[in-house]
DNA sequence: GTCGAAACGCAATGATCCTTGCTTTAATCA
DNA sequence: TGATTAAAGCAAGGATCATTGCGTTTCGAC
């Protein structure tokens, strides 16, 4: 049931439907309109479950490879390969487009985060001089973003830039 | 009649209005809904006109301190100040929901670039050395933009952190 | 001044959506 | 097992939106 909803949406999504609506959503996943307009408020709070729940369950593993420079590249080029399938590019644009409240307590920066602070403490354990956790957030994550909602390139050679850029603030 | 609409839209969108639609547009505008069908595809292509429009007629004169730090700070914080008006922040958002071909080519971002140049070539003339315009704009423009979005505090300190750090890239 | 093209207003039509009262199914607990 | 509550289906209504044909206005060219 739940999950028949949040596979339909997730079809639209990735088909780039531009008519989402309830109505729509409902025949796809073969329940009725009513159910959804009486579980969520409107179509943007559904969307906004979606993606979050779909943008959060990466099981990606933080990478480990006994150097900050190579643990971020690497992390760097994970993100930016996901985020740039289409798919994930128009989940990012449905949740920047979707209501504030709810996207400042996103769980997808804080995964971000968690991520970042792991491979910082693991670092500095080896006595690597290291950027702060904000500043991975600031001068990788987000220059990412930006390129994708932008339509910029992003390809490996800028993530590993990106990386370059934030190590040389600490040396 | 032209600007009727534009000022229509800009108010629905000051006001955070959430069903944005033609006839709603063309009722405040004084003007039929048919003409706003005839001459734009749909919603969203009206949005990006204004939005554009409201974003790049900016005025704003870009700093010349004599040192590039102190440019790019005040240059930063005249942006944070700007992008941090909930009706900015709105426009932004419409901006990129909006479909991803318009986007690209959006001028917002060249008018950024065109301001981070006028600075460097300052810098440059004057001997300093000067991170790149690109790294000016992925590390101050992007996070800038990304606290946005994901509604992040953005306040002076934070613009003079982005400069230091961005400067610190190239000491 | 008249003609013609382009843009706008008007009105009617059809489609889609949103809401709501009522019924039916499913699940929980005594 | 039977009862109570919550959730889903059903159907009808009202509302808003999108589309289109036709008449009217406006503006520029001849």
């Amino acid at each position: 049931m739940l999950t028949a909803i949040y596979t339909s949406v997730g079809e639209l999504v990735g088909e780039g439907a531009d008519k989402i609506t309830f109505p729509v959503i409902a025949e796809r996943a073969g329940v009725n309109p009513t159910t959804l307009y009486r579980r969520w408020d409107d179509v943007n709070a559904l969307l906004e479950e979606v993606a979050v729940a779909a943008l959060t369950r990466d099981g990606e593993s933080v990478p480990n490879t006994g150097s900050l420079e190579q643990d971020l590249t690497e992390w760097a080029k994970i993100i930016a390969r996901d985020i740039t399938r289409p798919k994930r590019a128009r989940y990012l644009r449905a949740m920047v487009s979707a209501r504030v409240e709810i996207v400042s307590s996103c769980p997808v920066t804080e995964t971000r985060r968690e991520q970042a602070s792991k491979m910082v403490r693991r670092a500095r354990e080896r006595g690597e001089t290291t950027p702060t956790v904000p500043q991975i957030l600031d001068h990788i994550i987000a220059p990412l973003y930006h390129h994708v909602v932008f339509a910029l390139q992003v390809d490996h050679e800028y993530a590993r830039r990106l990386v370059r850029d934030v190590l040389a603030m600490v040396r």
